[in-house]
DNA sequence: TGGTTCATGTAAGGGGTTACATGATTCG
DNA sequence: CGAATCATGTAACCCCTTACATGAACCA
């Protein structure tokens, strides 16, 4: 079972799903494509982890949707608690721009981190509509066991990481331009 | 050519390294393994994008002190100004334990805060003692064209996020843990 | 005397992306 | 009328990690 798999329990703890929603919901957290989600759904299903109803559907293609079973819940549960904490990964090429950007123009580097910024705030706008549209008011915040509290803690994590990176690249882009 | 190729290149961009250099300096925008690093070097120098010095040690193994050609410059140059922005991948499993955080007693779920707490704290200082290490006072900020500068705007946004991270977990571990 | 640093490499295998495959419906 | 959405799946391939391999010097 690898991490992912987990990720995949996770959100069936608070509903069942098919696998095209995961897809999309699990970006949250983490980036998988469908190629990947689908068949660890069908091996969770041969481990008993979880299981499936299949709904047929007219002028759609059939469904599956798919729900946790207790002993899934019981593995990811023991995840939690006993997988060694790991360091966070991030890769991101813009990075790698930054770190050699001496080597092209003013006016290039420039356009470069305009795009960023603009890139990062279509994100943020996205996300703050999404996060607004699920967790209207303050409800779930002072419920630890709801099912949303989790989501809703993520959500402002990655807001406020954005934020953060957003008020980095402006104190950075006027470095890179010169005080001129 | 891959994405850790030209990580690779901006690196040597600055000064001539070994692989063994690289993998360390590397972590600061981009994580790979030396198993990864070394034959992409030599895929590198067959390309004529690098070229290496064999440098005999004594008490220690030889070293290749690689070096960035013309050609190896002018690929970055180009890959800098020419490949498409993509979404930055971010992997996390703490992320998915947050996401499912309801499933643990509150106790345990402290647990989990804490030593992520303690983990980002340390990391914060390792980060800020290097920083201070390579760039004492502001000399680079001014210098666009200086070799340190790109480096330093990327200790400055690695800092800056650990920061917001650690003071979203200070803003949700009394939400997790409860008001009373 | 046992772990860390320096220093480079190969091999096996799992994780993840891209591309191929299908097909009705709905929206601009 | 073409593009996107819904919905699932397979195959090929690259990216990356883990483990194997070697060996002297230095530090606790």
């Amino acid at each position: 079972m690898n991490t992912l798999s987990y990720g995949l329990l996770s959100m069936l703890v608070r509903k069942p799903c098919t696998g095209y929603e995961l897809t999309k919901l699990l970006s949250l957290f983490w980036q998988a494509k469908h190629s990947q989600i689908y068949p660890l759904l069908a091996m969770l299903e041969r481990e008993k982890h979880v299981t499936f109803e299949l709904i047929g559907q007219t002028g759609k293609p059939d469904k599956k949707l798919y729900t946790i079973t207790e002993s899934g819940e019981a593995a990811l549960r023991g995840w939690i608690l006993d997988a060694p904490a790991t360091e966070t990964l991030e890769r991101d090429e813009f990075l790698i721009k930054v770190y050699a950007i001496g080597l092209v123009s003013k006016a290039e580097a420039l356009k470069l981190f305009n795009e960023r910024t603009a890139a990062l705030q279509e994100r943020l706008q996205r996300l703050e509509g999404e996060m607004e549209l699920r967790h209207a008011a303050e409800v779930p915040v002072t419920e630890f066991s709801s099912k949303q509290f989790g989501r809703y803690l993520l959500y402002r994590r990655r807001i406020g990481l954005l934020k953060e990176e957003l008020s980095w690249i402006e104190w950075a882009t006027p470095l890179v331009v010169g005080k001129g």
